[in-house]
DNA sequence: TTCTGTGAAATAGTTCACAGCG
DNA sequence: CGCTGTGAACTATTTCACAGAA
């Protein structure tokens, strides 16, 4: 459930603020849902709250947590040691809350042996003994999206079974694989189809691509 | 609609690889989709085939494209130069699909003045004028989550219309401004989670983590 | 015959609204 | 009282299944 993780945050602000239970109708508003939609993921989770008083944080972070897989450890990989691999191996909020980067790989001579926020770089064919080594389950893509593939086969088979794609390539997985893919451009595409339905032609703003004007001839045509 | 940029990242492939036409199935095999919902999505368009054929590759690009608003740059200003926001600014991927990175921003007086892919870096209080001079209508937001909502204010009120936000923190704008999160260990949360289901504990990976530990403790006893 | 376009069915997800507990 | 927990209603989204165009 994607609402989790925003619950989470909520919640472990307000156990800092020391606040000791939370309702619904609150925990809903900071989270930017429905009171109805917060008690219905809740109870589906079969965590239960007072009637008359709401939820006990600390509690609820602790369930949360659990469902979540978030009071673990999970070490991560990260394929790719270009400018975002190496900004995310640097990306404390990583580590913080969980995730630690153990492993950095890039297929570049240059790159290989160079220190990244602690972690030595080392060449792809490293890749298989240090999954193992590092007991990684999280493989992290950003290489070019032609590699991408290539790279997810070689991490399935050394047992990596949750992988994080930066690639705007789809990748073929085996079904038991979970992968969630995070490409930059296609966040922004929509962003600007919404964009184009609310501000309807704020002139001057946007000048046709090459390629597609080119399209757009050829089809019109 | 979510699913047109992978419509579009598979039809352009299609486009280069000389296909002129293609069914729907064959589309929704390539992007990960039923043959039914491909049909239903471009049709809720009011894009169509011709039956017993398919689409037509270049008319289709050309039709989400401009759905998308994808044939149009939509400038970009990231706020905060740190690791992730220098990152995204050499992402070459972002100016290749229209979104060229114009202007970057950030506080620390270190970085201003200095370039990052070909862009000056400059002050925060430059913020109102470069995102006036650029047309700029995107703007992204990578820095600490404590000045995130700071600056998504000062972006909207300069007249930015989408954000996308690295921040895990949750913004509060105006209706008419279309917010995307992505957050990095978010993502690697609902990951986790499902991997739980999945692979019921692959023993010996995962360690507590201390602060949840003393949580666990406190509920428990 | 092949593959679209779409009513109709099925499924999923959300919200209402209220009984009932603390 | 105030708030949870949940049937029931509602809304959205997906899929089936087939008539009909090329």
């Amino acid at each position: 459930m994607a609402r989790l993780p925003s619950y989470l945050r909520v919640l472990v602000d307000a156990a800092t603020d020391g606040s000791a239970s939370i309702s619904s109708e609150h925990l809903a508003q900071l989270s930017g849902n429905q009171p109805a939609t917060v008690r219905r993921d809740l109870s589906s989770l079969s965590i239960t709250g007072t009637r008359g008083v709401g939820y006990d944080v600390k509690h609820l972070v602790y369930q949360i947590s659990v469902v979540l897989g978030v009071n673990q450890e999970w070490p991560v990989a990260i394929i790719g040691s270009g400018n975002l691999g190496r900004a995310l191996a640097n990306y404390e909020a990583l580590s913080e809350r969980g995730f630690p980067v153990r492993v950095l790989i890039d297929i570049d001579p240059e790159l290989v042996g160079r220190h990244v926020a602690g972690v030595v770089v080392s060449g792809l064919d490293a890749l298989e003994r240090l999954v193992a080594a590092e007991a990684i389950t999280v493989g992290v893509i950003a290489t070019p999206a032609e590699a991408a593939q290539d790279v997810a086969d070689r991490l399935v088979a050394a047992g990596v079974t949750s992988l994080l794609n930066f690639t705007s390539t789809p990748l073929t997985v085996a079904d038991e694989v979970q992968v969630r893919g995070v490409d930059l451009a296609t966040e922004l595409q929509i962003l600007s189809f919404y964009q184009q339905r609310t501000s309807s032609a704020r002139d001057g703003v946007g000048v046709p691509l090459a390629t597609l004007r080119a399209l757009e001839q050829e089809v019109a045509g």
